[in-house]
Formats: structure tokens, sequence, C-alpha cells
DNA sequence: GAGCACTGC
């Protein structure tokens, strides 16, 4: 053994031991560490070793004094327990609730016992949002008192802090790990898979979770660990329960790892009867606390934007009214609405502290946070004492019969109830006040909310099942599987573009089309758009549809706003004028007051170019050239044709002189959205969205010509097997002239459908 | 003449 070069330059009283063979231990925090056999004794002595096992640096103070505060995480008094069942299973789930330090710690127990540095693989430990990756991450490499980046790292789109090589404990959101599998499909790089926050159930976690119990059948060498905080573990435990028929072993369940959390007391309240109107419920029980209760803050859930702003607004009135009246029993009340679409600024805002008393000596102020469901998993608030909870949230449900996504208020389930709860308790005991009966609670809410694999439009997750490999994907091993229909909506999809062919398999085009993080129709149409010139423009474009919406529209500027949108409008389509903005925002954007002076966001703007910079990087890589056309009207020509190669799915015919579409196929009657910059109103459009609200309406609209959709979609538009109808009619003329024109010549030489299930 | 629950690639 050599001395350690790192040490050369401290002072002989910092460098450890001093050289020495007698005991390795010494100069070696990990000496005598068998991979995956390692004791709970064993890490402890290395925890306090003087060197740093990883860097060989001595700890330094700062080290020593989180590991005091560590010492005392419930999680790390069962390390010995952890470390055996780690060394015994291939396949572990852990329950760990708020406050148990599961995330921080286990990756680190996984570490010390895998010794992944001296196999050259990595551990991953997933989360399902990027501000977690990142901030756990940081976290954890203080308390392995490494710089972050360099042993402790994270990955998330657009930014990966690691260092091949050196990284050997990386967090990164499920949407990453599931990226990189669809390159490696054994995960080879890494020893452990950690799956954080499982119960969260986000569409990528549960791809994950039948992934990885297919792979470890076939690597051995992998483990596999499913962290979870509710106490929904028997269904993980089942799910990865062994099973080796083959050498005639009973099934059983996955072990399981148990951790208590550590959080306060909360008193939960009920009202008697069920209330008719939520909001106003919610307003009174707001201001009942306040008169009444103890100090300490106010967490409120509610549903959306609007109904927060509205409920602060009344909230603000009443409670100055309050104060007004009564001055010397009632203190100043604050109300701060919290949802993701306000800017960072504004959100910060819950982090102020309650305003003081309006005298000296009267009583305290409080402070209200109105909030979506982002307080409920994604953003923490300390002081919070007191939850009203109205026991709804805007969900996303997915209807495959109209293949349409949409928001719906509908009641929360009793895992969301509870984790709303415990946001009172995690400062000191506290009371939620639930504005529903508890026979409600028991007998009406669900155990559990319903997992986003059977919310969603599956056409995304199913190209890239076919990209990771699975054959067949109706019957792949879900934790729980999708409807039926909702499968054969995307296959349906995914056939017409040509990314899978008749047989399911996937082909060429659609290999390519999973390299892009975009839906299919995005993909597709960025794929193509070479063979039209304008891919430059179709690039822009896709990276503007992949955002939240640019158009700001401050209430009381409404006039200005849509002024200077009418400005930006290009009139042939919504299309062009995003393209229109983005270019725009290109040229301007040195000038920091050009998006606001323009009511633009200047946020999305900029997540707009980065993630066309993403966009571009995977064009480079499969040699999609980004070429434009000179002329503005030939461009804007190649750009809408273009466009119908993705999205000839998503096309209204007008019908009628009312402003009405139908579209087509389906023949949902449907409406421009205000929003709709076009001047006209042409007989084919093609659409980007189908929204569902008060009507439904079609959103980001360009005017195609039906040509196109002969042309480069013959098989979806195949009139042999179109449903009946004026839009069959108004094709049937097309198709006509067209042949009159090409001497009845184009029909037999386009492909045929072969077997398509319409259903009506 | 409407909207944007929340994430993620």
């Amino acid at each position: 053994m050599v001395d350690n070069p790192y040490l050369a330059h401290l002072p002989p009283s910092q460098r450890g031991a001093g050289p020495s063979y007698s005991s390795s231990s010494e100069k070696e925090p990990l000496f005598g560490f068998l991979p995956r056999k390692v004791k709970g004794e064993q890490v402890r002595k290395a925890m306090e070793h003087q060197l740093n096992p990883f860097t060989k640096l001595p700890h330094s103070a700062q080290y020593r004094k989180i590991l005091e505060a560590r010492r005392a995480l419930p999680v790390y008094s069962q390390m010995d327990e952890f470390l055996e069942i780690f060394s015994k299973n291939q396949i572990i789930v852990m329950v760990g609730e708020t406050g148990s330090g599961k995330t921080t710690q286990i990756p680190q127990f996984v570490t010390y016992s895998d010794l992944p540095h001296t196999k050259g693989k990595l551990v991953a430990c997933t989360q399902p949002r990027r501000v977690a990756a990142m901030s756990v991450a940081q976290r954890v490499a203080d308390e392995m008192d490494v710089q972050l980046g360099k042993q402790v790292g994270y990955s998330i789109r657009f930014e990966d802090m690691t260092e091949a090589g050196t990284t050997f404990l990386k967090y990164m959101t499920d949407g990453m790990l599931l990226r990189e599998a669809m390159n490696d499909k054994e995960l080879s790089r890494y020893s452990t898979i950690i799956l954080d926050e499982a119960h969260e159930r986000t569409l990528a976690t549960d791809i994950l979770m039948g992934l990885l119990k297919n792979l470890a059948k076939r690597r051995k060498d992998l483990k596999i660990i499913v962290m979870s905080a509710t106490l929904d573990a028997v269904k993980f435990q089942k799910y990865f329960s062994l099973h080796d028929t083959a050498a005639g072993e009973e099934t059983s369940p996955a072990p399981l790892f148990k951790v208590p959390g550590r959080t306060h007391p909360v008193e939960i309240f009920y009202t008697q009867e069920p209330e008719p109107d939520y909001v106003e419920a919610a307003i009174r029980t707001v201001l009942m606390i306040h008169r009444a209760e103890d100090p300490g803050d106010i967490l409120l859930f509610l549903t959306g934007e609007e109904e927060i702003e509205d409920a602060c607004r009344k909230i603000k009135l009443e409670a100055d009214d309050l104060l007004n009246t009564d001055p010397s029993s009632v203190g100043p009340l604050m109300c701060v609405p919290l949802y993701s679409s306000l800017p960072p600024q504004q959100q910060q805002r819950i982090f102020d502290a309650a305003p003081k008393p309006s005298q000296e000596g009267y009583p305290p102020g409080r402070k209200v946070v109105v909030s979506t469901n982002i307080a409920e998993t994604s953003l923490t608030i300390d002081g919070i004492v007191y939850v009203v909870d109205p026991g709804f949230s805007k969900q996303k449900v997915y209807n495959p019969r109209i293949r349409v996504e949409s928001l719906l208020v509908s009641p929360i389930s009793k895992a969301s109830a509870q984790q709303r709860a415990g946001r009172a308790g995690r400062t000191r005991p506290g009371k939620c006040f639930r504005l529903y009966t508890e026979k409600d609670f028991i007998s009406e809410l669900e155990e559990q909310t319903h997992p986003e694999i059977l919310r969603s439009n599956l056409a995304n997750a199913v190209l890239e099942l076919a990209k990771l490999g699975i054959k067949d994907l109706v019957r792949f091993d879900y934790l729980d599987a999708p409807a039926p229909e909702t499968l054969m909506r995307a296959l349906e999809l995914l056939n017409y573009l040509a990314a899978l062919d008749d047989e399911g398999e996937l082909t060429a085009l659609g290999g390519v089309m999973a390299e892009f993080p975009l839906d299919p129709q995005l993909a597709k149409m960025l794929i193509v758009s070479p063979e039209f010139k304008v891919s430059n423009e179709i690039l822009t474009i896709t990276a503007m549809l992949s955002i939240p919406n640019v158009w700001l529209r401050p209430p009381n500027q409404r006039a200005a706003a849509d002024q200077a949108k009418a400005m930006l409008t290009v009139p042939e389509g919504d299309h062009l004028t995003m393209l229109n903005v983005f270019n725009n925002y290109s040229q301007n954007k040195h000038d920091r007051n050009w998006a606001w002076n323009n009511f633009l966001s200047a946020r999305a703007l900029a997540q707009a170019e980065n993630v066309r910079a993403q966009l571009l990087r995977t064009m480079e890589k499969y040699d999609i050239d980004v070429i434009s056309l000179e002329d503005e009207k030939k461009r804007n020509l190649g750009i809408r044709q273009a466009l119908t190669c993705g999205f000839f799915m998503h096309v209204a015919h007008k019908e009628g002189e009312k402003g009405s579409y139908l579209t087509v196929k389906d023949n949902q009657v449907v409406a421009l959205h205000p929003s709709c910059g076009l001047d006209s109103q042409p007989e084919w459009v093609l659409f980007n969205e189908f929204v569902l609200t008060k009507r439904p309406y079609i959103r980001t609209v360009t005017e195609v010509k039906p040509e196109w959709l002969l042309e480069y979609a013959p098989v979806y538009f195949d009139l042999a097997s179109f449903p009946e109808g004026e839009t069959k009619s108004a094709l049937q003329r097309v198709a006509n002239k067209r042949r009159g024109i090409s001497n009845g010549g184009g029909e037999e030489t386009r492909p045929k459908k072969k077997h398509k299930k319409e259903k009506n």
C-alpha cells in the first residue's frame, strides 16, 4: 500500500494514522468489506473513520456535524437490519413514512454494502421530480463529504451532474432512467436501482417496475429496492414476489423493510353534514380557525388557479373586516396563492413570515396558503399547523373512446387525504379540518389515487415500450394493466404514423421517433420535415408545442395583451404564429423587456429555446437535415404540409355556417378555441389538441388542404373504409378531382389498408 | 369568448 498522495500536503496530525502495515483499517476505511456482505458495525466504523473512504481525504468538521444529525433519523437505527436484508435478497420493498430519512440514507447504506466504485458500477435512485433529484443529491453529497457531481451526482433532463468513472451514486428522474433503458436494455451500468416514491405511481415508475421485474430474472447481479411512503407495500411485495417455477419453489412475496416516520400528531376533524359548496365552506373554516385557534399558519387545498385567486380575495376581504371590527382579539391575516403556473418569484411568497401583530400586545398575525395539489407532494411549507381539506383535486382522465385527456375536479383518495393532513404536523402537533363527513371518508373515498397509467393516453408509453423491446404490450406484466381499449388506441395511432408495422413491430422510423422526447405525432412531423425543406421551422414549432402557453393575459390588461398578440398573429394558422413568436423572440433576445412588452412569458420562451437545442442534438445524431426554404410562401406551405404528416388524425371539417367543425372519423362536434388566430373559417383545419372544458374545443389550429390528407395519409384516409357522412363526401369529391387530373392512376399505387379496428 | 391539477423525457 502506498501513501495517499492527497494527504501529502497535510500536516502529519491530519493524515490519519500514518504509514503502517500492521492495521490496514487505519488507512483504508473499507478494509475487510466484502461487497454485499457488509455489516452495520463495519459501516458505522467507516463512517466514523478519520478518512473518507471514497476520497481518502480526512473527514471535515461539517461532515461530523451532519453525521450527528443522521444518527437521530429513524432509518439510521435500523441500519443492521437493512444491510442484512440487502445482503440476502435481490429485490426489497421498503416502506418509510415522511421523516424517516429513507431517501437520503438508504442509497448511502446501499453504497457502503454494494461498493459500486470497486466494480465500475453505479447505484441509481429515481425521483418523480427534477427538484427532488437535485436537492437530495446535494444533501447526500454533503453528508458523504464529497463535491456534488463527483462521487455523488444527479441526472435530469437538460442537466447531467455526474462524472463518468467517478460518480457511483446517482439521483435521477424516473423518466431519465427510462430513457437510458431504451439505449441499454440491461441497464448494465447499475449494480443497484432504487425506485423512490413508488407510491406516487408515475407513468415512468410504473413502466420501470415492469422492466426491472423482468430484468431481475436476467441479471441476477442487479439489486432492486422499491421505496414507498404509504402502506400499499403489500401490492408491491406481491408484484415482486419471487417465484422460480423451474426450481419448484413456492411463490413468496418480496421481503419488506419498514421504518417508522417521525412526524407530530395531527388531530382530524370532520363536518357533521356534507358541504354543498366546498369553496364557501373552506373560506368559512379558514376564518373560523383565524378567530378561534392558537397561532399557526393555515394551508387550504383547492383545485385550480381561478378558484384559488377567488378564494384569496374573499378571505382577505373578510379577514380585513374582522381586523377592523375587533383589532384587539384578531390578528392580521396574509393570504398567499400557490399553483404551478405562478412565476417562481411569487411562489416564494409562501415562505414569507406571518404578519406581525397590528399593535404591540395584540394577537399575532397568521399566514394562509391557498394551494393546489402542488403543496401535497412537490413543495413543503414549514410552520403549517392547520390544514383545511375540502377533499377535491383536478385529476387527469383519459377517455379512449374519444381519445381525449381532460381535467376533472374529482374526490381525492384516502392516501391523498392522509398526505394533506400530514402537512399540518411537520413542525409541531397540528389540526386538519376535512370538509366532508367521516362516513364519506370511510366509504366513499378510494384507498389510492388511480395510477397515472390508468388515466393517460399511452401513445408515448407504448412507443417507449416497443423501443424497449417489449413485444407483447397487451400482456406486459403491469402492476396495474391499462384498459385494453387505451392500448389499442395507442397501437392504432402508432400504426397509422408508421412507427409500428401491421404486425406491431417497431419500424426503423418508430425507432428514431422514440429517441425524441416528444409525443409521437410531433416526432413524426419533425422527422419527415426535411422532405418539405422546412425542418428548421418545424423544429421551432415542435419546441413551442412542447412548452406551456407563452401568452400572458393579466386580468387588468386584457385588451393590451390581445392587441400585442394580434401583432404577432399569422392568419394562416396558429402554428405559424408560434414560429413567428419564437423568431421574434430570438431576434429581440438581448432586449430584456421585449417579451414583457409583448405580453409573452420570457420563462416559457427560454424553455422553448432549451427544448429546441435538445431536439436539434437528437436530429444531428440521426443525420436529419435542418433546412429551410427562402421563399416565405413556399416555406409556409411546406410547414403546413409537414404538419399534416404528423397530425392527419387531428383534422376537422367545417359543417354548416355557424363555425362548428366535425372531427374527421370521430365526428365530434367541436369549435375553434377563442384563442385561435385564424381570420377566416377554413373548410379543413388541423389542430394540435382537443380540449374538453366548458365545451369541446380544438386549440392551436392551422388551415390544411384536403388533397394533402389523401396524399400524405392515404391509409388513414382510405375512402373505402371511411365512415359515411359529409366529411367523406367532401373527401370523395377531392379524390375524384385528383383522379381526373392524374388520369385515374393514383389510387392503386397507394398502400392498402390491411387490418384496422374501426369502432363507432 | 376561454384558461392552466401535477410531473417527466
